[in-house]
DNA sequence: AAGCAGGGCAACCGCGAGAAT
DNA sequence: TATTCTCGCGGTTGCCCTGCT
């Protein structure tokens, strides 16, 4: 029945790799390969490992053409465009990235990247009216370009690459509204602006349209929509963005206090995101074409 | 110079899917 | 068909380095 256990972990070695294990490794993969039991590896090439310690060390380290460190804003702009398409599989990202690994890039979004995007939010501009829905989609919508030169409008533009799975009307994926959530209704604007004259990624394009039957099957509505109300929180200082909370439960319709965006930690975000779109049968992750021009509201 | 705090990163942990027995 | 293992993945931990007081 079964296999035997893979390894004796009270007689392998844990911690850092030394450069005479890293030779040893390397040695052993280049000239016999995995054999495709990384099981069998450690005490085939003479080491006292874990085989999956063995593995992630050639994946991450030892194998050719790994790059580390120094991401390019191409770089930069690919990981943001794919975490807002497809969220944190770092596997597919790092497949779209030559030369990097997913431990890298999970370790770049979650020391730099995601604190550069995070630092996008800052205090934006002066404020619309109160209770002025954002015209994130309204041609009528001030050019963020002639209201302000601040640099997080820049950073915002260096990001966020084109997508065209995200054009004008059709956010489909949680991670896209997680993404326009996370931004201020400056970002979104700029953003939304810049989707249809920004580079584009033929790579990214392609597997974003190849996950996104998958992103929509998991993208299921449990009967909560996340209305990402973007307003001024008062009429004077804020422009901190708010968030509603709706629950529809069948017929019977209810609705939550409004919260600042600055309530929500981000993972309560994701949290709220992925909540919205984990069970029940409908699939319907889409945006209201009847909403009038001046609305922007992302439904799960 | 010493102690402390925070950031960066390598490595480990635990889980799910699929394969082997 | 049931059980157990391997593989691959994302999340988390813990060590080390650097900067600040």
């Amino acid at each position: 029945m079964g296999r035997a256990p893979c390894c004796d972990k009270a007689n392998v070695k844990r911690g850092p790799w030394s450069p005479e294990e890293d030779a040893k490794l390397k040695d052993y993969i280049e000239n016999q390969g995995t054999g495709g039991n990384w099981i069998a590896l450690p005490q085939k090439a003479g080491l006292r490992r874990c085989g999956k310690s063995c593995r992630l060390r050639w994946l991450n380290y030892l194998r050719p053409n790994i790059r580390h460190g120094d991401f390019t804003e191409e770089e930069d702009k690919i990981i943001c465009g794919l975490f807002a398409s497809i969220g944190s599989r770092w596997s597919v990202i790092a497949a779209h990235l030559q030369g990097r690994t997913d431990n890298d890039i999970k370790n770049y979004w979650n020391t730099k990247l995601k604190k550069k995007l995070l630092a996008t939010m800052a205090p934006p501009p002066p404020p619309p009216p109160p209770h002025h829905h954002l015209a994130i989609a309204s041609s009528s919508a001030s050019s963020p370009s002639s209201s302000s030169s601040s640099s997080h409008y820049n950073m915002i533009n260096n990001l966020l690459p084109y997508n065209p799975s995200i054009a004008t009307n059709q956010l489909n994926t949680p991670h896209q509204g997680m993404m326009m959530t996370m931004m201020g209704q400056q970002q979104q604007l700029l953003y939304q602006e810049n989707m249809g004259s920004m580079v584009n990624f033929p790579n990214i394009n392609n597997l974003i349209m190849s996950h996104q039957e998958d992103i929509q099957k998991q993208s299921t509505n449990k009967g909560i929509m996340l209305l990402s109300d973007v307003r001024s929180g008062s009429s004077t200082t804020s422009t901190v963005p708010m968030v509603k909370m709706e629950y529809h439960d069948h017929d019977h319709h209810h609705e939550e206090e409004e919260r600042s965006m600055e309530d929500y930690g981000m993972e309560e975000i994701k949290q709220l995101i992925s909540s919205s779109c984990t069970s029940s049968s409908s699939n319907s992750l889409w945006f209201d074409e009847n909403k009038t021009e001046d609305k922007f509201m992302l439904y799960y």
